[in-house]
This record gives structure tokens, sequence and C-alpha cells, in this order.
RNA sequence: GAGCCCGUAGCUCAGUCGGUAGAGCAGCGGCCUUUUAAGCCGUGUGUCGAGGGUUCGAUUCCCUCCGGGCUCACCA
């Protein structure tokens, strides 16, 4: 073990780059050289002791320099050297586009992307499939009756919804997915079906196909294990009388022309006409059926990378009927797929029949471009992603974001993918800039009263750029559109008219200070910096900690345990009617007193401490019960004034001094 | 019926070409006392779902099982 070649390659080569590969293989050369050795050698045990330490010095190595991939490098790693690729992806345009359909988008974008700055030349292709038969009513759209005598119909040759400047029902429905695409910064080069059949490119591929009929057939049987009869065709024409493709069925292919029927039954969402015709099938006569459509785009494009979602990555579905028909015709491999996992929008209540809020269109007019592309980057696309539109989940993505831009510029430590994912995420290359927390623009956008930009200003400690100012107002976009879209009633900081019933659950002291402040209130200044001041003196006079004291004011005004900054919110409201609520919070004296009673040892010992500052002490005793309480009120020379109550049985006022030697003389109230 | 993904700290999840694990939030401890527009510092021993196999070594690879989610079996 003359070891360790990998010792100074180790020390050597972490600095530069590519070091990867070779380490991965001193890494194996050493462990096969371990195996060895801890067979032969009868010192097994320390052997394997050095070993470990030297692996485990190999691990950090690897660590320190980064090598932890993303899902993207590992995909772009797949592709070797510097040959042009081609990335494509589609989607059918028959009713408004779905959220899900923009993981394909921005994981395809990203590889794109990745590609480009590693120096591969690379197209991203995006296809709307506006060739494909109508087979559903669009949802969300009352014009039902608009729609249904176009069932069968290719999408493009459908007139659009009344009311809409499109051209026909695809470039209606792709037009507004093509907007999210500029939003987000998606540069794919657009193209549609209509145009590549009828043009006749993909003429040469269609004849290929219909020649090799019987090879498509066998696929079918073999690979996802359905039987075509011997006169079936992978091709629909267009019907001559009904303009129809969804309901015929081709039986003959001579080379020149197709023989088909436009058949009543062939599908349960349409009806044919009954005509018999024969026609060519070049030209935009009719379509390839969609399995063997991306046959087609794989061959003429060609294709080198596409990935798609699950539903098509199932064994026997149309991926690799698609992939082993592309072998048999063509002889060829197919791209290198990137299978993907669902993107469903749950939680809210919406209604998807009505086709509100899991729209694309929604979610981009929702979440700033930068963080919708994270949401997507971040997961790894085998992992199904499902939002929710608490504000729990939303809160925390920006949250996340926020700190990926933060080690982005920031953490040296932050490795290279690391980076890469906020990288991704810009919807172009952008300095840095300050992005205020998302919780406090939700709270803020809730203030109307306040001057949100300046508040930010303030937090921020120096003005705003023009882009910090875009980037604000594009998260006050999103918070105004969460509060009325997504919000639960709760979440909002509704001002309650009525005490809420979880007021129930404050404690002894937190009733106990609700009632000082009350008193207080009255004779204080009503203004944001006198209010907050109003709640310190009043925690400190009760006494109650800072963080219970504040949640009792949210709790019954707001119903929440947090909320905006106190002092400006009680300025925002009417004086009786905050005194009014806080008194109708009930109070029992005996309890508060129990509970926020210290011992006369306790009390000691902060005596003690404050010595120096007194200026003040005060008692006043009460007669209880079970004994009675003394109520310190002490002042320091600070100004400030605190409240300790000490019970009466055990303390007596004047040997609490004495015992902290302190000879500031005492008022009796 | 066929197939895929997941099961890791209280929660949400990273990670692993095999060298026994880590972030955020929560929690806990301390500090602060103009932190509530979520202050500051510290703090992570968890049968890495269960069992078996390969290995010097498995959370990681293989097999079986349990639990959860999903997809395809018509069309896209």
């Amino acid at each position: 073990m003359e070891s360790l070649t990998f010792r100074h390659l180790t020390g050597r080569v972490c600095s530069t780059q590519g070091w990867d590969h070779l380490l991965s293989s001193v890494r194996g050369a050493y462990q096969q050289e371990a195996r060895d050795a801890t067979r032969n050698d009868p010192n097994r045990a320390f052997l394997i002791y050095i070993y470990n330490i030297n692996m485990a010095a190999l691990e950090n190595c690897r660590k320190e320099t980064g090598s932890v991939h993303m899902w993207f490098s590992d995909i772009a790693a797949k592709i070797r050297g510097a040959e042009p690729q081609i990335i494509n992806d589609s989607k059918t345009p028959s009713g408004r586009v779905h959220v899900g359909a923009l993981r394909g988008v921005i994981i395809h974008d990203a590889v794109f992307r990745v590609l480009k700055s590693r120096g591969v030349p690379a197209r991203f292709l995006f296809g709307v499939d506006d060739y494909d038969p109508l087979d559903e009513i669009p949802a969300g759209d009352a014009e039902r009756e608009h729609f249904e005598k176009y069932l069968g119909a290719p999408l493009c040759n459908v007139p659009p919804p009344p009311g809409s400047a499109a051209s026909d029902m695809a470039e209606h429905y792709i037009r507004e997915f093509f907007d999210v695409f500029a939003e987000l910064g998606v540069q794919a080069e657009p193209y549609r079906m209509r145009d590549l059949y009828r043009s006749g490119k993909f003429d040469e591929v269609i004849d290929a196909i219909l020649r090799r009929a019987d090879v498509v057939r066998r696929v079918y049987l073999e690979v996802s294990g359905s039987k075509r009869s011997e006169t079936w065709y992978p091709f629909q024409a267009i019907c001559e009388k009904c303009g129809r493709l969804g309901t015929t069925e081709v039986t003959a292919y001579d080379g020149k022309e197709v023989e088909y029927v436009c058949r009543p039954d062939l599908v349960q969402w349409a009806r044919g006409c009954g005509h018999r015709g024969k026609v060519s099938p070049f030209d935009g006569r009719g379509k390839l059926p969609w399995k063997l459509e991306w046959v087609a785009k794989w061959r003429t494009f060609p294709v080198t990378i596409e990935g798609a979602g699950k539903d098509h990555n199932t064994r026997g579905g149309a991926r690799d009927v698609s992939s082993a028909c592309l072998r048999e015709i063509f002889g060829l491999s197919p791209p290198v797929n990137i299978p993907y996992e669902f993107f469903l929008v749950g939680g809210a209540k919406m209604s998807s029949s009505r086709g509100i809020g899991a729209m694309a269109r929604e979610m981009a007019d929702f979440l700033p471009p930068e963080v919708l592309r994270f949401l997507i980057l971040r997961t790894q696309p085998n992992r199904p992603l499902n939002v929710t539109l608490d504000e729990e989940f939303i809160v925390k993505l920006f949250n996340d974001f926020d700190r990926a831009h933060h080690r982005a510029f920031h953490d040296p430590k932050a490795i290279e993918d690391e980076k890469l994912v906020y990288r991704l995420s810009e919807v172009k290359s952008e300095n840095d800039y300050y992005a205020e927390n998302f919780h406090i623009v939700i709270m803020l956008v809730q203030m109307p009263h306040m001057d949100l930009v300046a508040e930010v200003e303030k937090r921020k400690g120096a003005p705003l750029s023009p882009a910090e100012r875009r980037h604000l107002d594009r998260r006050v976009q999103a918070a105004r559109y969460w509060l009325d879209r997504y919000a639960a009633e709760e979440e909002k900081m509704r001002l309650l008219s009525t005490l809420p019933a979880r007021a129930a659950s404050l404690t002894p002291a937190q009733r106990g200070f609700l009632r000082v402040l009350a008193d207080a209130l009255p004779k204080a200044e009503w203004s944001d910096t006198a209010l907050q001041k109003a709640i310190f003196d009043a925690a400190r006079l009760t006494p109650i900690d800072q963080p219970p004291a504040f949640q009792s004011i949210y709790r019954t005004l707001l119903d929440r345990e947090s909320g905006p900054k106190a002092g400006s919110f009680l300025a925002f409201l009417d004086r009786e009617f905050v005194i009014a609520r806080f008194k109708e919070v009930p109070f029992d004296q005996i309890e508060f007193w129990r509970d926020t009673g210290v011992s006369p040892e306790a009390f000691e010992g902060w005596l003690s401490k404050e010595k120096s500052k007194i200026q003040t002490i005060r008692a006043a005793s009460h007669q209880t019960q079970d004994g009675g309480v003394i109520e310190f009120t002490v002042t320091l020379d600070d100004g400030k004034t605190y409240m300790k109550r000490v019970s009466a049985e055990k303390a007596d006022p004047r040997v609490i001094l004495q015992q902290c030697n302190i000879d500031i003389p005492i008022e009796y109230a």
C-alpha cells in the first residue's frame, strides 16, 4: 500500500478544474487496493483503520471542492463533446394550460441554459400540437355549444371562443401560455404542427411510417400490449366531408394515398360522418397519431433531448412505444429522456373544473418569475411537486429563495451547483439586490396607512435602487394576489369586530397586562412611537415578558400569534375601541397575582443587581384570603419603572431592603 | 394486471459512484429589555421503513416484505 497515489494527487489536483473524474479513478483503484490488502494481510484491523482515515480524507476533499450535482448538471454531463443539441418540448392547446405544464418547460429551459453556458451549441424548440383533434370541451369556457360541433376536428381549424381576437382555438389558448414563457425568461423557438404537416416537412417520415405499418402494429403489441387489426394504419386523415380527423380510420396505403372511413362510433367523444374516401396523406391532409408524431419530430429535427411527464414514462407507455418505433423504423436512438413527476397545486379551495387557480397564467401572476422558476428547479424532476398555497408554504418558499440568493452572492462555502440553482432561477442575470422578506411584505401590504417603500428603505438602511424597487413592487403584487385569492381568513390580519374565542386561552398574566395597558391608554399620546413605548412600560408594570405581552395584543385584536408592529397598529385604531376590547377580556385579580408573583429571594436577587440604579421604591400591600401580596414599584435611573409582586406572607419590605443593603426610603401607598 | 416514485431529526426535505448523516423551521438553553415588521448567540446520538444478501465496512448496491403517493393498460 504504497499508497497513496491519491495523497499527492488530491493535494495537487483539488484546486484544478475537472479533477472529479481523476479523483474517482484514484478512488476506485484505492478501494481495490484496500480490498486485496485486507484479504492477504494478517493485520487487517490496522489496515482497515488506515484505509478509513484515507477514505475520509478523500471524501472531505471531494466535499470541499464541491462535487454535489444538481439534477440539471447530471443531465448536462450525459451530453459528451460539443455536438449540437436540440431540445424539444410541446403542448396541446386544447384549453387553458395548467401549471403542471410549466414544469417541463422550466426543466428543458434549465438544461438548455446549462448546455449553452458550457459552450455546447443548443436549440430549444417548443411545439404547438395544434393538429390534434379537439377531444374535450375546454374547462372554464361557458361556450359549450360553440365547441361541441367541432369535436374531432384539428384544433387549428376550430374557431376561437367568442370574443377572442385569436385566429383559431389553438392560437387562443397557446398565446396565454407563451405570454408566461416570456415572463419567465424562457426563450424557446416556437413551431406549430400545422405548419410542419402543411409544408410537407413530415411527408418523408409519414411515408416511411405508413410503409412500415406492420412494424408499428408489432411494436404496439409487444411494447404496450395493445392489439391492432391487420388493416390498421398509424394515420388519421382529415375527413374531406366533415373536417374531422379524430374519427377517421385508415385501412390501406398504396404509397400514394390512404383509404379511410370517418366512423361514427370510433371514439366516444366525437361522431364521424360515415364518409369513405381516398386521399393523399401528405401536405397536411391528415396527421400521425401522437406517439408516431413524436417519432417524426425526433427523426426530422432531429431531437436529442426531450423529457416527458410521468404519464408517458410508464413501462409500455407512450415513451416506450415511440422509442421502439424510432429504433425499428429508422434505426435511431431516442433522445435523452428527463422523466419528471407532476406539479400540483393543492391546499387552497379551488375549482379546477371551473379552471380557476391552478392555471399557469394564475401562478405566473402570483409568484415572481424567479421564485416560480426556483420552486421548480430546486426540486428533482422525479419528485412530485405539490404546492400548497397557505401562508407557511409560501413564506417558506420566498425565504428559501432569499437564502439561495444570499448564499450565491455572499457565502464563500456555497458550491457551484448551489449557485447555479439560483442563477438558473433568474429571468436574466442580475447583480445582488436587497429583497424584502415576503412575510414582512404581506404585513405591510395590510397596513394601508403605512408608507411601504419608506418602511422597507428603513429596514434596508438605505434607499432602494431601481432594480430593488422593481423587485419590491413585484413582491407587493404577490402579497396582494395571495391575500385576495388564497389566504385563509385567519391568515389575514383582519381586525375582528368581536373578541375572538381563543382569547379564552390567555394566561392570567396576559389578562393583567391588557388591563394595565388599557388603564394607561386614556392618557397616552396616540402615536406609533408613544404607543410602542406604552406597551413596553405596561409590560414592565405588569410584569410580564415581552413575547406573551405582544401575543395578547395580537390575539385580542387579530386572533393571531404575531402581527404588525404593535405601536403602529394601535395608532391606526380608535382609542376607545382598543381600550374597550382589552377590558373585555375577563380578569381575575387573585389568579393574576398568583401568576405574576415572584419569591422574596428572586426579588432580592433582582434588587441587588439593580441596586446602583434605583431611584425610588414604592410598596403597596394587598390582603387576600390566603395571605396577600406586596407590590414593589421600582424606578431605575433610566426612567423605567418595574413592578415586582411578592407574597406578603413571606416578605417584609424593610427586611428585604436591609438584606440588600439598600437605604432608599420606601414610599407606602 | 403491469410499472414508477417516496419512506432520513418533532415538521419540510438534502445527501450517499459504499467509508455509518445535514440544512431550514420548530424546540431547548443563554443574552437582550424600544425583538413582535417573526432580535442575538449556542444547541442536532436520529434502530437513515423492516428483514435478509454482497462487503473489511451498507443509510447508500441486490432481493423480499410493510407503509404512503402516483401512472399506464382507449387517447393525448
